[in-house]
DNA sequence: GTGAAAGCGCTAACAG
DNA sequence: CTGTTAGCGCTTTCAC
C-alpha cells in the first residue's frame, strides 16, 4: 500500500518515470495539466519517494548528525544539552533536515563512533560538542572531508569550524558586576580545567578581578565539574577563604555550593552572594533565585544548524568562526536587590 | 579518499566486488586467505560501506526514530523525556541502531511528521511518545504497515503495541504509604487529565483511599499539567481544604506545591507531608528532600527499543503490551522518618 | 569458493 | 515538454 515507487505512480498517471520525478520535485518543465494528474495521483495514493534511493542518485540525505561525547551523559541532569538537543532539533525541523542523535557514552561507543557516523551519503554533516573526547575523531572527519561544526570552542585544533557563547567576555561581566556591588572577596568554583568552557570562565574571571583592581587570591579559586556535588564540596573548601561573593560557572554548581554555605550557616545572599551561569529551568529555583548569564540557546542551537548546512552546501573552506552573545539576568542571589533598597 | 566504493576495494585486493560483499558481511563461503587480504585493504583504505546504498537493496536501515510530540517540548523543563532520549539512545548505541530525533514542535511540524517519519526504507520503526497527537498518525502508521511502539499507554487506540511503566500501581503505592504513615487528609495534584499518565496517577490514588476506607473528597483533588507553575497554583487551591498530605503526579509539580505550601506558612514535612512521582534529578534538590516513585527510566528506554527491534524483526502481530514496575523512594518530605524518630 | 549480472528506487543527462 | 537510459553502491541469486 504504502510501498509504491515512482514507476508505479507514472503508470498510473500514465507517464514517465521521469515525469513523476520532475513532478515531486517541482521541476518546471511539466504541462500544467500533467502536472495535475500526477499529483492526483500522488494525493490518492499516499505516495513518498524512498529516501535510500534518492540519498544514493543524489548524495545528500538532508540528514545532519548530532554527537555528545561521553563527559556529556553525565552532564544529562544539568538541563544544558536537552535545551540544546531541543533547539537543534527545532532548527531541523525549520530547514526540513533530518536529526541522528548520537550520544557517545561508553569507552565502546567511542571506538565505534567514527564508522556509525562517516558512512558517505548517510549524513550530510556533523554537529560536534566539544568535549573529552573528540580530537582523533577531528582529524578522521578532517582526511574524509566531512563537513562539521564543532560546539564550544575546541581546545587545540584549529584549522575547524565552530561555534560558541563568548565564555570569557560573559564571565567578566558577572564578576564586574559583583565588583560594581562593592563585594571584595569574590571566589570562584570552576568548571573542569580541563574543558574549554571551564578555561573561558575562569578566564574572564581572572580578567575582571585584574583589570578591575582586584588582586587574585588563589584560596579564593576553586576547581569544580559541573555537577551539583562539585559545587557543594567546592563551597566547603571556600569557607576557609571567607569570600563575600561566589561566580559559579554553572547554575547547578551555584545550587549545590548554596546548600553548601546555608549548611554552613550563612545567610543568602546577606552574607554571601552568588552569581550562576547558564539560566536554564534550574535559575529560578532556589531561594534566592539565582543572577546568571543567559545562555542564547535556542539560537545557539538555531545558528550552528544554519552553519552547519552552510558548510555542506558552499565548502567548509574557510573555517567559519562564531561567537554569541549572553545576557546578564539579575535576580535576588546576587544580593543587587537588597543593596538597591537599602542604599 | 574516504569516497571508496565495493569496487575499489575489490580491485586493490584482486577479487571481485561479491567477495568483498562477503567479507563486509562476515559470509562463510570465503577462502581464508583471501578473507586475509580483503580485511587487510579494508583496514589501510579505511572503507565503510555506503549506507544509502546497502538500505536500498536490503530494504533495511538500521535506523529507527523516536516521535516526541508537542506537549512535550514545553515538558523539556521536566527532566523526564531527556532521561528517556538518554536511555534509548543509549539501548540504540548497544543494539548498533541508529536513533532519529523528531521533536513535534508546531502545527506545521505536525503535519509535515508522516511524510518524514514514513519514508520506506529510510526508517526500519518508529518509537512514539503518546500523548496530544498522534491518533490520526497513529492509523496512518497502521495502514502503513510500518513498526511502532507506542511510550505510554494509548488513550483509545487498542491494537497496538505499547509500553508503560503501571502508573495506577504505583500511585496506589505512594498513597498506600501515606495512609499507612496515618495521614487523615491525603490531597492529590493531578498531572493533565488529558493524558494517560495523568488520568492513571489520579486513579491509583482514589483505588488506594477507596480500598483503604478512606472517604474520597473532591476538595483534596486539584488539577495541574505537570508544569511546576501548575504545583504552586494546584496547593493554592487545595490550602482552603487543609490536607496534611500531598501526592503529586510529578516530582516538578511537587517542587511548586512545596513552594506554594511554605509561602503559606507551613512546615515541611510537619505540617504537610509531600510525595512526588518520577525521581529523576529533581527529587533531591528540594529540603525536605522528596519521598517519590522511581521511574525505571533506563530499563524502560531499553525495553523499548528491544521490543521495537522485536517487531520489526518478527513483525507486529500480535501487539505487545508491556507494563513495568517502579519502586517507591522514601526520603524526608513524607514525614517517615520524624515519624519512625518520634514513635 | 568466486565472479557476473540483475535489481533496490531514484535522479539527471541526453535525445527527441 | 517528455521518455529513454545510465548510473548512485550495495546485496544476492545464479552459474561456473
Amino acid at each position: 500500500m504504502a510501498d509504491l515507487t515512482l514507476e508505479d505512480v507514472a503508470k498510473l498517471a500514465g507517464v514517465s518515470r521521469s515525469t513523476v520525478s520532475r513532478v515531486v520535485n517541482s521541476h518546471p518543465n511539466v504541462k500544467d495539466d500533467v502536472r495535475k494528474r500526477v499529483l492526483e495521483v500522488i494525493q490518492n495514493t499516499g505516495f513518498h519517494p524512498n529516501l535510500a534511493a534518492r540519498t544514493l542518485a543524489l548524495q545528500r540525505s538532508w540528514m545532519i548528525g548530532l554527537v555528545l561525547p561521553r563527559s556529556v551523559s553525565s552532564f544529562f541532569s544539568d538541563p544544558y544539552f536537552p535545551r540544546l538537543t531541543q533547539g537543534i532539533a527545532q532548527a531541523c525541523n525549520q530547514f526540513t533536515y533530518t536529526l541522528g542523535l548520537f550520544l557517545v557514552d561508553t569507552p565502546e561507543d567511542e571506538q565505534t563512533i567514527y564508522p556509525r557516523v562517516s558512512r558517505r551519503g548517510f549524513l550530510d554533516g556533523l554537529l560536534l560538542q566539544s568535549g573529552q573526547i573528540g580530537e582523533q575523531l577531528i582529524d578522521r572527519l578532517v582526511t574524509a572531508n566531512i563537513p562539521f561544526l564543532i560546539l564550544g570552542r575546541p581546545h587545540h585544533t584549529d584549522h575547524v569550524s565552530y561555534i560558541d557563547v563568548d565564555n570569557v567576555a560573559a564571565a567578566y561581566e558577572a564578576v564586574s558586576h559583583l565588583i560594581r556591588l562593592g563585594y571584595q572577596r569574590i571566589a570562584t568554583i570552576t568548571g573542569g580545567t580541563n574543558t574549554t568552557v571551564g578555561l573561558d570562565r575562569k578566564q574572564g574571571y581572572l580578567k575582571a578581578l585584574i583589570e578591575q583592581g582586584q588582586s587574585v587570591d588563589e584560596t579564593l579559586v576553586v576547581e569544580g565539574d559541573f555537577t551539583e556535588a562539585s559545587g557543594y564540596a567546592g563551597m566547603r573548601k571556600l569557607l576557609a577563604a571567607k569570600p563575600d561573593a561566589v561566580f559559579c560557572a554553572s547554575d547547578i554548581m551555584a545550587i549545590g555550593a548554596m546548600h553548601a554555605a546555608r549548611d554552613a550557616g550563612l545567610r543568602l545572599p546577606d552574607d554571601i552572594a552568588f552569581v550562576g551561569f547558564d539560566d536554564l529551568s534550574l535559575a529560578t529555583l532556589p531561594e534566592p533565585r539565582l543572577t546568571t548569564i543567559r545562555q542564547p540557546i535556542y539560537r545557539f542551537g538555531f545558528k550552528a544548524v544554519e552553519i552547519l548546512i552552510d558548510l555542506i552546501d558552499h565548502g567548509i573552506q574557510p573555517p567559519r568562526r562564531i561567537l554569541m552573545d549572553t545576557e546578564m539576568i539579575i535576580r535576588e542571589s546576587c544580593g543587587a536587590k537588597q543593596k538597591m533598597v537599602i542604599e
